[in-house]
DNA sequence: AAGAACTCCTGTTGGC
DNA sequence: TGCCAACAGGAGTTCT
């Protein structure tokens, strides 16, 4: 589910409450995610200090007072959700979910020092976490194919060129694959294809010319990337299928979306007078005007 | 070797 | 009402 946006709003609401505070116990109610859980999980967590909370692509990484990092990837339905040692229960980053399914799919339960529970459940489990040395970090599976993150200065119309150049795949495709830009999801991507006007059926090779240097298709969807994760970001991401809270603390950018889950209504675009339609990639829906998106 | 299909898992929704 | 197929924000593995 969540995207970089998503995982960076995750990111910053836990911050505040994990860094610089220990795990004094962990319960994992299951020994498997997505994939087995490390050996000894829980114990190995418990005592140790986060000194940081930092992001890579969707993944968080937190940093702990043993050399060692927990990582953490929410797949499509993984949350967090905080319990205050008052009893005040909120989630972190906006997103929040039905009580009965907080339950049912609530698999590891952090405990804090303060007495503060942080709670992870995921109704798919298409989630992870790991624990892996810091120095091996890069060299890990999950990370070292990982590509260009976005909202880097490096992710410029130049790189994206290169990257791109004679490739056959669709651009939609290209802009999804977490070992060129890390951190596009489904939804961010078909967006960005929007905002700059690239059909995403278009060939991602033609996005570089012939000696490898952007064109200014390329140039508007490196903008368009950096914008739609931006704006996103500032409205705490998006928030589907999730239950409305009482506090309203859910993410705003759903109902900014342009394109995505807008089948059959007009495009949006000045002066285009396009249908939007959907399509599937990659197993995947896409959603485009066909008439402003070339 | 690149690119696409399949797979994991559970829940919701829409059509008949 | 029930049943069943399609779909859901991801991505590693397995095919062609």
């Amino acid at each position: 589910m969540p995207e970089l946006p998503e995982v960076e709003t995750v990111r910053r609401g836990l911050e505040p409450i994990l860094v610089g505070n220990a795990f004094a116990r962990v319960e994992q109610r299951r020994p498997d995610l997505r994939f087995p859980l490390p050996k000894h999980f829980a114990e190995r967590l418990s005592g140790r200090k986060v000194e940081a909370l930092d992001r890579r692509a969707k993944y968080l990484l937190a940093r702990l007072d043993d050399g060692e990092v927990l990582v953490m990837h929410l797949g499509m339905t993984g949350r967090f959700s905080i319990d205050r040692a008052n009893g005040e229960a909120s989630a972190p980053g906006r997103f929040a979910h039905p009580i009965a399914d907080a339950q049912k799919h609530e698999h590891i339960v952090f405990h804090l020092g303060d007495g503060t529970a942080v709670r992870y459940s995921d109704t798919r489990r298409f989630g992870l976490m790991d624990l892996v040395p810091a120095q091996k970090l890069e060299s890990h599976a999950l990370f070292k194919g990982l590509g260009i993150e976005p909202l880097s200065k490096s992710f410029t119309p130049k790189w994206l060129a290169q990257k791109l150049r004679g490739k056959a795949t669709s651009t939609k495709a290209a802009l999804v694959d977490q070992r060129l830009i890390a951190g596009l999801g489904n939804i961010y991507a078909c967006e960005a294809l929007f905002r700059a006007h690239v059909s995403p059926l278009r060939l991602a090779g033609s996005l570089a010319t012939r000696s490898g240097k952007p064109t200014a298709k390329t140039a508007a969807l490196v903008a368009a990337v950096k914008a739609v994760l931006e704006e996103a970001i500032k409205a705490g991401g998006s928030s589907l299928r999730d239950y409305k809270r009482a506090d309203g603390s859910l993410g705003d950018f759903q109902h900014r979306f342009k394109v995505y889950g807008r089948e059959g209504k007009k495009c949006l675009t000045i002066g285009c007078s396009g249908t939007v339609r959907r399509i599937v990639q990659g197993g995947r829906s896409t959603f485009y005007c066909p008439a402003c998106q070339r």
